[in-house]
RNA sequence: GGAGACGUGACUGAGCGGCCGAAAGUGCAUCCCUGCUAAGGAUGUGAUGGGGUAACCCAUCCGUGGGUUCAAAUCCCACCGUCUCCGCCA
């Protein structure tokens, strides 16, 4: 949620901030008109509910005759403080739930626009050139079978379209590519964890995952839980409620889970492979830090999943997603792509967005300052994912058919250097 | 699954209809004392929202949500959570 002062005090930062989103910017106006109602609703039930209690006092040492006159005049009061209160309270949630779809405000900088409209800012390493290396491509699948690695197959017989099984040095490949990440995490500064995937509504609400994309994710209704799609909900949840001290830097924390996403809109994309599927593993950056080093922290995200990508060798390049594409939380968010040989086009593998004190002030997340408390701000990015399996068999083939394991990698398998086809 | 106990501020913990936003202690902050450290003394120390130029004032919050009452941390109901014992499973 955005900061109401802020849009008491500038509006048309918030119109613009919903004309650069392709939002409505109107809903603006529907808020503050909001707000103004609560307000006034909450003046009127206060005032009243005051008078109400100081004549509470009396009918305590009030006695006889004097003590019954108090009891009608309060007994009249009791039932008009509880009308105020009822139209209080139900314009507050009104003024809230209408803050509550303004998006963030991007960051200056941020192209507008859509999906499409994202700026590349650079690009790092150069995708090989096959056809000179006498390499003839084969997309992940191909490449991913003849390693008995990857077994979509059974997958769907045992779980249905877009499941499958990573098998033998597939499996391997995963364990090796998220420990490879969690190990640059812990170098980083970043603590550990392994999150709980399925959460209570509140928390998944809190995060923000409820909005516009609810269809994404997994329900159990039996026992009301969402699965999550990514162990960011888990660790945003984490500190929801608390007054945080950042005084001696940031919390950091890399979380490994399983993500579960429904796929629901996207029927017929990525239907090949392991791309686009229901589960799979990821290891993610979190960050509580103050408010004013959000922007630096966000860089350092970057940072981390740049030397990740080099590590592990991929050409990729970076763009700054437009602002309609930001979703509600994200002021800013930068995307990385590695090169998808099989299908020469650019495929993102890690994401980090800069959520400044969107998320926080939705979750009640604070620090203390000199005058009382204020948001801190979040910040999430992927360093590893089971996606990134595809990147490396394609970008790492070789022309007899096995696939180059990067050094990082290496002593989370044995020490292989190469991935041999099964005969 | 059965039986019971319990959820109060940063923490421990008292309060069980009005004098309670809440005792006491710990912690923390400032000051005093002290050669340094340790020990000691004094004062202060919750959050959220609203109003005011400001000092400040008002309202809400004792797990969450309802209810009873003129009045609820305190009584009633539901839910969530924690702990103990028994059973069951591993």
């Amino acid at each position: 949620m955005i900061d109401l002062k802020l849009l008491r005090a500038e509006p048309d930062v918030v119109r613009e901030s919903q004309r650069s989103r392709g939002a409505d910017p109107t809903v603006v106006d529907q808020v503050l008109d909001a707000d103004a109602t609560h307000r006034a609703a909450l003046a009127d039930f206060e005032a009243r509910r005051a008078e109400q209690k100081a004549l509470g006092k009396e009918v305590a040492q009030a006695s006889g005759d004097a003590k019954q006159q108090l009891l009608v005049r309060t007994k009249q009061l009791a039932g008009q403080v509880k009308e105020l209160q009822a139209s209080a309270d139900a314009a507050a949630a009104r003024a809230v739930e209408l803050a509550r779809s303004l998006g963030n405000i991007p960051e200056p900088g941020v192209p507008s626009g859509g999906e499409d409209d994202f700026t590349v800012l650079r690009q790092e390493g150069e995708p090989r050139d096959f056809g000179a290396e006498g390499v003839e491509v084969q997309d992940h699948l191909a490449i991913g079978e003849r390693l008995r690695a990857i077994d979509m197959e059974r997958g769907a017989k045992v779980s249905g379209a877009r499941f499958y099984f990573l098998t033998g040095v597939g499996a391997r490949l995963e364990l090796a590519i998220l420990n490879a990440a969690m190990g640059i995490a812990q170098d980083a500064g970043f603590t550990p964890m392994i999150t709980p995937t399925l959460v209570r509504p509140e928390t998944m609400a809190g995060t923000g995952f409820l909005g516009a994309h609810a269809d994404e994710i997994y329900y159990l209704e039996r026992d009301d839980l969402y699965l999550t799609g990514t162990s960011e909900v888990a660790l945003a949840g984490y500190h929801t409620d608390e007054i945080l001290d950042l005084s001696s830097g940031p919390l950091r924390y890399a979380g490994w889970s399983a993500c579960y996403r429904r796929e629901a809109g996207s029927a017929g994309r990525d239907t090949r492979g392991i791309i686009r599927v229901h589960q799979f593993h990821k290891v993610e950056m979190f960050s509580y830090v103050t408010a004013a080093d959000a922007a630096a922290e966000h860089a350092r995200f970057l940072e981390i999943q740049e030397r990740m990508l080099q590590a592990l060798e991929l050409p990729y390049r970076l763009i700054d997603t437009a602002a309609g594409d930001l979703g509600s939380s994200a002021a800013r968010k930068f995307d990385c792509e590695a090169w998808l040989p099989s299908q020469e086009r650019w495929m993102e593998v890690t994401s980090t967005s800069n959520c400044t004190t969107y998320q926080a002030r939705r979750l009640a997340i604070r620090e203390r300052g000199d005058n009382g408390t204020t948001p801190v701000a979040t910040i999430n990015g992927t360093i590893g994912t089971t996606r990134w399996i595809v990147a490396l068999l394609e970008n790492h083939q070789q022309a007899d058919g096995s696939v180059h394991v990067p050094e990082i990698l290496r002593p989370y398998l044995g020490g292989l250097k190469r991935l041999e086809p099964v005969a």
